[in-house]
DNA sequence: TATTAAAAGATAATAATTATCCTTTAAGTT
DNA sequence: AACTTAAAGGATAATTATTATCTTTTAATA
């Protein structure tokens, strides 16, 4: 039984061979669009359809299972939820990376000047990778 | 003569009324979405086109005339191009407002552990403003 | 194994965005 | 100030992205 099927069943989302398989696209990916979903789903199931993928999409997002990034200039792509952390997206080559970094300071900063009380932040930085310098 | 046709000609966009109440329309609201741009437009030209503001708008961005910000959970929304700063967005009235913060410590910790040359951030914070707290 | 609510697949409908084509106009030139 | 022309606007078709509907299949539980 693959591990995620308990994990599935966790956040209410029947465990289906094509919610396991989104989940390990998800996975083995990092960071995956609808449209390279699809292309993926579809060597595994060929006749899946595309409404099922934005079905899927929708729901794991609901349950929180996933969460959407969306990058300047990009098209937005899917994770599996973990731990917050911030994103970095190579101009060149498109890799995007998590990154974990302190905010903390730039929060309470954020807070103090702004008045709001922050709940969540969302950070991308966008360069140029290691390989691409 | 509105202060932004120069502006808009020095971006090599000719300073039509239309774009010059695209401007002010993104001078008065900060950061507005299409379709309250086309609300807020057709009061002015009621005959204007839709592809008008979806062609000015992508030529504007080209242009680096304006922004694009992309807020979790919400369409995107245009700004002018400034000074680079970050958004905070209130979870509970939408208020979206701008906010200047340093990143440069973030930015930096971020280049040693990825090994990025880092040249863009786009930070978007989200909690409850003042006054829906 | 039988039951059932939920999910998948097919596809229609809707929404968002872009392309096309013709008319109008901003901006430079005479 | 009229002339020229590339660019912009408007109308609308086409395309793309996303959601809804309906029927069949299946995961989960008894």
């Amino acid at each position: 039984m693959n591990n995620y099927t308990e994990i599935l069943r966790q956040h209410n989302l029947k465990a289906t061979p094509q919610r396991l398989e989104i989940t390990n696209a998800l996975y083995t990916s990092g960071h995956i669009s609808i449209e390279n979903l699809y292309d993926v789903m579809l060597k595994k199931f060929n006749s899946i359809s595309l409404a099922t993928i934005y079905k899927n999409i929708n729901l794991m997002l609901e349950a929180s299972f996933i969460q959407e990034v969306k990058i300047p200039n990009e098209k937005s792509v899917y994770e599996l939820t973990k731990e917050t952390h911030s994103h970095i997206i190579c101009d060149s080559c498109g890799e995007i990376r998590d990154i974990e970094l302190n905010l903390d300071s730039v929060i309470s900063n954020a807070a103090q000047s702004s008045n709001y009380n922050i709940k969540k932040s969302a950070l991308i930085l966008s360069g140029t990778c290691k390989n691409c310098q």
